[in-house]
DNA sequence: AATGAATGAGTGTTCATTCAT
DNA sequence: TATGAATGAACACTCATTCAT
C-alpha cells in the first residue's frame, strides 16, 4: 500500500535522523563500547531490530555519526567569519559568543563536538608526523583568525594550529560538561576568548 | 616453606600495585565498557585469573583505581602551595609548570587526572544542586589562590570555583592529549596561566 | 506488527514452563553445581542467551524450580484425602498407590519430588530446633493420617511426624531410582505401606 | 634429612587418610561437582597443593574415596552375620541395630553409605540388564537373610534382592539425614526392621 | 614435602545481530 | 515495515591444576 514513493522515503529520512539524533547523546556520554543498542532503542521509543533497518550495524551507525559530527556548516560559517572584515578579536569575540551560545541551547550541537573531538583524539597521525587534529578544516580556519590576530597584535605568540587546538578544546571541555553535568558554571565568552587573546589593559 | 611472611605481603602489595598502574592507562584510554579483562591482562603480562586474586570484579578494580586516581598527595602539595608566602601569580605559575612538568614526564599522572576529572563528571551534584566538582578539595584549594589573586589583580573576575573548575579543566584536556596521542602540541605553562591571569603585559 | 499481545505473554509462558520442565530433570539428577547452562541449553534445544531471557541466573532459575518442586497441588490433594472418611490403612494405601504409580509415569513428578526433598535436606532447622521438614504441609497433612491409624491402631508407634517423614523418604529414594536407574525393581505399594503400618495378620 | 624412610611413609600414610577421611564428608554432602579443592583444602587444614601431592587429580581422590567408600569390613562383617546360626529376624535386628548406632556415632560412616549408595545410582546397568546395585555383595549376602527369612516366614514375599535394595535404601535415607540435618528425627530398628519384616504379631 | 600464588580452560552472562511474525 | 524473542560469539569470572619458593 504505498502511500506515494515520495512520502515513503521521507519517513524513512525521518526516521533515519531520529536515530543518528538520539543515538548522538548516547555515544558522546557513554562512548561506543559504553552504549548499548538495547538502551539505544529504549531510549529512542523504537524496537532494537527497527535500527538495524536503517543502519547495518553498531558500528555504521556510528560511522553516520561521525559524518554527522564533522558538520560541514560549522565549518562554512567559520569560513566566512575568517573572511569576514573584522579584526580577529572581534571575530573571536564572535565565535566564542556563537559557540557557547549554542551549547548552552542545543545539546546536539554539544554532542557533536564531543564526538567530533574523541573522534580527532583516536585518530592516528597521519604519514608526516602531524597529529590528525590539525589536519581539521576547522582548526584551519580558526589558525588563520589566530594569524591575524598576531599580526595585529591582540592573540598571543605561539603556533597558531597549537593554539586553534587549544582553543576548540576548551569548547570540547564544555560541551563535555553540558552533556554530563545538571548544574554547572559555564564559563562565558570573555574566559573563552583568553585561550587565544593577550589579557586586555 | 612459605616464604616468609612479610615478604610474601609484599609481593602481594607489588603485584597489587602493578595491576593498578597498568590498569589505569587501559581505563583512562578506553572507559570501563572499553576496557576487557583479558586486554589488561595481556597488557600487564599476567593471567586473568590472576587480576581475580586481587581484586573481586573489574568493578572493583575500577573502584581501586577510583581511589588511587584521587590522588591525595596532589591536593596536600597544593594546599602547601596555598599557604606559601607568594603572589597568586607566581603560584599559579607555579602550579601551572609542575602540572606540565608531571604531564609530560609521568603517563601516570596524566591517566590519574582524566580518571578523576572523568569521575568528577559522572558523579551526581549533591542535594544542594551544587555540581560534584565543586567539591573537590583540589578545585577548594586552587579557588583560595583565585580569591587571592583577584584581590591581588593579577586573576581575572569570576566565581573563584568556575575559574578553578575551568583551569583543571584545561589541565584533563592535555592529560587527554598525553594518553591518545602521538605528536602533539603540548600548551606551555603561560597558556595555562591564562585560563586565570589578567594578561597584563 | 506484535503478534498480539496476548498470544505474546502466552508463548512467553510457554517458554518458561518449557525451560522450567526440562531444567528440573538436570537439576534433580546432577545437582545445581552439576549442571551446565549449556547442557541445560541444548538439552532444551535453545540458545544459552535464551535462558537469560527468562531468569536472571542460574540461582534464579534454580530458585523457581524450587517453587515449582514445592508443588502446591499435591498438597491439596493430600488435604483432601486426609479429611476423606475412610480408615487411616485406606488412606495410606491410596496414598502409596497414588505416589508409586506417578513415579513410573511421570519423570516431572520424581524430579520435583527429588528436589524437594534436597531442599529440605539443606535448609537449617528453625529457630526452634525442629528441622525444616518437619514443617512442611505435605509432612503435616501425613502425621495426622498416621496418628488417625494409630487411634484406629493400624498404624505403628512413634512420632507421627518422624513416620511421615519416613514415607515420604521412601518415597524419595524410588523417585531417585526412578531418574538415575533404567532397570530397577520398584518396591510395591504394600511395602511402602509397611513404612507406617503395623504388619497386617 | 630422611627422619627414616619407614617413618617417612608413616606419616605419607597419614596424610592420605587424612584427606580421604575430610574429603568423604565434603563429597557426600555436595556431589562431585559441587565440591571445590579450595574449600576440601581449607577445611582439611592444608594448602590446595598438598592434596596434589597425594592424589593426581580431584577425580583420581575421587576414585580413592570410590575405594574406601566400598568398604570390605562391612561386606566381611555382614558376611559372617549371615552364616550365623541365628533367624533371619534376629540377623535382621542385629544388623539394623548395627547399623543404626554406626550411622548416630560415625559421621564417617554416614559419609561412606550415602557415597556408596549414589555411586551404584550412577553406574550403568552392566550388559546382561541387571542394574548395577544387584552386584553388590552387600546386597547378595543381605539378600541371603532375607531369604532364609521367607522360608521361616518371618519376611515378607518379594524378590529377595529387591527387599534387600529397599533396606539398604532406607539406610542411605538416614545417613543423609545424618549428613545434612543437625536435629532430625532418627528411626529406630524397628523401623527399619519394617522394610523386610511381617508386622509381627 | 608443603605452600599458596599463578595459570588458563571452562562456565556463567551479556549483547550485537537475526528473523519469524 | 516494525517488532521483540531467539541466537551465539564475546566477555566476565571460577576453579582444578601447576610450580617457584
Amino acid at each position: 500500500m504505498p502511500k506515494s514513493p515520495e512520502r515513503c522515503a521521507e519517513l524513512r529520512g525521518e526516521m533515519r535522523a531520529r536515530i543518528l539524533r538520539e543515538s548522538l547523546r548516547y555515544f558522546a556520554r557513554n562512548g561506543f563500547a559504553g552504549t548499548r543498542i538495547a538502551d539505544l532503542a529504549r531510549g529512542i521509543g523504537i524496537a532494537q531490530g527497527t535500527i538495524y533497518r536503517y543502519f547495518d550495524s553498531k558500528e555504521d551507525l556510528f560511522a553516520a555519526l561521525r559524518e554527522l559530527a564533522a558538520n560541514g556548516d560549522d565549518v562554512r560559517e567559520l569560513k566566512l567569519l575568517a573572511r569576514l572584515p573584522l579584526t580577529a578579536k572581534a571575530k573571536i569575540g564572535r565565535l566564542s559568543a556563537s559557540i557557547l551560545g549554542r551549547l548552552a541551547d542545543d545539546e546536539l550541537f554539544a554532542a557533536s563536538v564531543v564526538l567530533n573531538t574523541q573522534l580527532m583524539l583516536e585518530e592516528e597521525p597521519d604519514a608526516d608526523g602531524r597529529p590528525a587534529p590539525y589536519r581539521s578544516e576547522l582548526y584551519a580556519h580558526t589558525a588563520r583568525i589566530v594569524e591575524q590576530g598576531q599580526r595585529e597584535g591582540s592573540v598571543v605568540a605561539g603556533d597558531p594550529l597549537k593554539l586553534a587546538d587549544y582553543y576548540w578544546g576548551v569548547a570540547y571541555l564544555y560541551a563535555l560538561k553540558r552533556l554530563f553535568t545538571a548544574g554547572y558554571a559555564m564559563i562565558d565568552a570573555a574566559d573563552l576568548d583568553r585561550t587565544l587573546l593577550k589579557g586586555g589593559r
